[in-house]
DNA sequence: AAAGGTGTATTAAGTATATAATACACCTCG
DNA sequence: CGAGGTGTATTATATACTTAATACACCTTT
């Protein structure tokens, strides 16, 4: 797995993110195994108590859910996966929105930066590390 | 002044990006005196140590200067001033690229959402707290 | 000269985050 | 049965950020 984390936020927030994000994309199934605490400090090359406060979020959120000692799985309510896309978007809109305001830009002027900027870099991964 | 910080992001850095925001706009006038430290903090109901450190690192971006024990002020440079707003723009608009780009969204959809929320909230300034 | 406002610097304490090292109960698998 | 993998919990240490309390040199104003 190749995941950078940045410095400014907490990594477990950052590991929350990085989730919501893979169920935004339709990753995962509604219902399947994610990695056990472990192994995913393990991948992401970041301690298992973080890991699993990262998880324990994820629970109160409903995102995951844990059967005795079973590994944790998704959620099999798609109406949440299907939430999280939509509250990603909203967000990023707001986000948006909000920074264009703050500086007093012209919409239809940042709306081309937009469009152009979205060409050039018209793929996203080229992970070779 | 009405100024709200959130507690992901170090102070002084909110510190920081309110400044740049407030160049991007035009508020200052290139060699325009700002608050003392000591001021600022007391507006912003913020230490003075951590005021001194926002200022500290504007000045080492060139944002702000100080002569001897004046009051610091804006940089005459109107270059970086308008350099500022640029990169403010430029990192709005990379931002939301980004998210939007793992997310997975297709572009025109998510400019629809722009354009109707931009004109929704077609003000910015609410607060009442 | 004295007072007070600049910027600047130092030291100490508190909080949140991250890591580390364990520990334990539970269950499955061999 | 025993080993090993689950989730879960506790305690300790280190670091970054914030606040706090001072301190000092410099300059202007009175």
């Amino acid at each position: 797995m190749n995941v950078k984390f940045n410095n400014r936020d907490p990594v477990y927030v950052q590991v929350i993110r990085l989730f919501k994000e893979q169920i935004a994309r339709g990753y995962f199934e509604p219902g399947q195994e994610i990695p056990s605490r472990r192994e995913l400090a393990n991948q992401l090359k970041i301690n298992p108590n973080t890991a699993q406060r990262a998880y324990k979020e994820m629970e109160e959120q409903g995102l995951v859910f844990t059967e005795g000692n079973m590994p944790s799985r998704i959620t099999k309510d798609e109406a949440v996966l299907k939430r999280v896309r939509e509250e990603l978007i909203v967000e990023a809109v707001e986000n948006f929105i909000g920074s264009i305001k703050t500086i007093n830009v012209p919409l239809s002027e940042v709306l081309e930066l937009v469009k152009e900027k979205y060409d050039t870099e018209s793929g996203e991964e080229e992970g070779s590390e």
